[in-house]
DNA sequence: GACGATTTTAATCACTCGATAAATAAATCA
DNA sequence: TGATTTATTTATCGAGTGATTAAAATCGTC
């Protein structure tokens, strides 16, 4: 009871297990990272996985679960305004699909910084491959934030779209414009030679935020109405 | 001399390997198959991965050089008519404009029906996954198509668009259109319960390249012109 | 059918893996 | 302090890994 927050003892341990858990996972993926490199990096014996995580699949999904509450800190507040707002609003249709894109523009810009945070370096990779085959760990992440913002997005384009939230093709150009992010971190492999980007620094974030709002604009033109 | 063709004594042993380490690999990435499975998939023994391929990094390479020849076929053609088109024509600006647009939805036609190939759940998985963190395997996709469509694909943006071909404006936009299409490959545990699609079928392919035909058109309007 | 070359197989190597039990250390409380 | 719980470490287990060797089988050719 020394210091407020009432720490236990292991916490440190857990801590520096999950941190390094991060990198070592997200560099190598689940089945080229061993127990003992991880426990080598966090500084601790590798039985201590075994003890507080119960074995490496356990650290696995209590690193999922790390990730999604850092995604929530950043996201929920985002989401929550924009869900404010547009209840808020109830203009033109016009004037709801104004709204909407730049509700859309918000929650996107959000997602790109995300993305592109400096410590993202790690837990991206994570995220990215638990999308093309989900474990158990997915759902996690699906639960916790990915289908809650796809919902809201799926609205947000529903309304600058026009398109019926429920119908396949509102879903599909939900998609595609998640892509239009996603693509800069999946497809490394090939955007970064082409673009010549080593790395997402501050000065590509806000190139991307701007094509993307340039797109998205295009895609959705503001000035059509019924 | 019985057969034409050549066919050497241990052909058919490394073509069933290579069958079995794409379908193997796709599933389960390159850590997580061992050599065990692979060749009794394969229906041989595991030393004739070593005596072919010389161990399991070459039969992973050479599962590569197989999957771009099999892309090359597909998409070959497509490009070489492309560039032939553009060469043709030397209208005005706005026509160019109009014919670089309909080249870009043949292009990107052929690669949503080259990834959604039935034969296609295997090999699409492996490169993604290389896509993502390439390893050496990457440059034989790099170097034997990915570059050059990329470059084709540019160079289209560019006379659709009207941006400068080596502009990192024109290049984000490619990458973003790119993104478009591989998003339902790549965040598919996010898209597919989102859409309800468990799998990419004729029905589902149709729809996508319908709207995607429609982001396109909107992205880079026929109308405006000089 | 015998020969040499190519291919396939069985057997084994040294090694790493995740998990775990037993021993030790540290903190907590009576 | 001594007892008890909690945490960490050391050491080891069996299973499974990729690679390799040497023997066996298969082939074309004479």
């Amino acid at each position: 009871m020394s210091v407020v927050n009432n720490p236990k003892r292991g916490d440190a341990t857990r801590e520096a297990l999950i941190q390094a858990a991060i990198d070592v996972f997200g560099h190598d993926g689940f089945d080229a990272s061993s127990t003992r490199r991880i426990a080598n990096a966090a500084g601790v014996n590798q039985a201590a996985i075994g003890y507080h995580f119960g074995g490496k699949q356990g650290l696995y999904e209590a690193v999922f679960g790390h990730i999604v509450s850092q995604m929530q800190i950043r996201m929920v507040p985002v989401a929550e305004r924009a869900i404010a707002s547009l209840e808020l609003i109830q203009g033109s249709a016009a004037e709801r699909r104004h709204m909407a894109l730049d509700l859309l523009d918000l929650v996107f810009s959000a997602f790109i910084d995300l993305f592109g945070e400096e410590s993202a370096t790690g837990w991206v990779r994570l995220v990215l491959r638990e999308q093309q085959d989900p474990t158990p760990a997915f759902h996690i992440l699906y639960d916790g934030l990915m289908g809650r913002m796809l919902r809201l997005v799926t609205h947000l384009v529903s309304v600058a779209s026009g398109l019926d939230e429920a119908s396949e093709a509102c879903r599909v150009r939900t998609s595609m414009l998640l892509g239009q992010v996603l693509v800069f971190h999946v497809a490394r492999g090939t955007t970064s030679p082409h673009l010549n980007w080593n790395s997402l620094g501050q000065d590509q974030l806000t190139l991307l935020k701007q094509q993307f709002r340039i797109a998205l604009e295009a895609q959705f033109p503001r000035g059509v109405s019924t």
